[in-house]
DNA sequence: CGTCGCTATTCAGCGTTACTATGTACTAGT
DNA sequence: ACTAGTACATAGTAACGCTGAATAGCGACG
């Protein structure tokens, strides 16, 4: 992907995390796995697992060890209350520029 | 504003500078006024000046010296064909982000 | 005349974030 | 043994917006 993109996903790639495991809990690689399938075809793996180490630090995921059939055991994270909380301010924040973006978009009439 | 916002900008206040020069020339000062205006309350002047510097540099506007009635004189940048190029490209990868969004939005049921 | 307030631009230093490029470890198939 | 797929981790880098301050021109007011 573009440069672009790479400097718009800071700040809402974590709002994107956060709303994925709103939907149910998730490990890393299947959340990379995720991404990858709905267009987000080069956001790195070491990019998500720093960003859910960042989310577990703040307390916005709970945690928990599961073994894996093949390979390391997984870490499944799941939204918390708090994590929940930051997730639906987000979606203000979202939604606020969003609105303002889709507004100046008409104007230059394109 | 908060940081979730602070964060946000990151890549787009970029474009929504382009935006606002797309309808119509502007200097800095006004940008800035224009978008407190616009409910961006806390978007720090240097922080536009930054970006009018990057974006003069990446050479995706043109520049006039005008002077002022009140003050020193001002610089007024206009959206080049470059620029607006690059704007296009920049409603493109929003387009696509928006969407994402958008429909991880509704699968949240939020 | 001085200084206050508005206009207008510039810059050094900082924190946060995503990317690059690795490295580790476990399992299954050939 | 070797390879591929699964799964996690981390050190170093670059880009971007913010903080806080400095500089400077101009008008109005006491």
């Amino acid at each position: 992907m573009g440069k672009q993109m790479t400097e718009m996903l800071k700040g809402t790639l974590e709002g994107i995390v956060l709303a994925i495991l709103s939907v149910r809990p998730a490990y890393g690689y299947e959340i990379t796995a995720r991404l990858r399938e709905e267009g987000f075809s080069d956001i790195a793996e070491g990019t998500i697992y720093a960003l859910l180490v960042r989310i577990e630090q703040k307390g916005f995921v709970d945690v928990e060890k599961i073994p894996s059939e093949k390979g390391p055991p997984r870490k499944v994270y799941s939204l918390n209350a708090q994590g929940q909380e930051y997730l639906d301010e987000f979606w203000t924040t979202w939604g606020f520029l969003a609105e303002r973006l889709g507004q100046l978009r008409d104007e230059g009439g394109k």
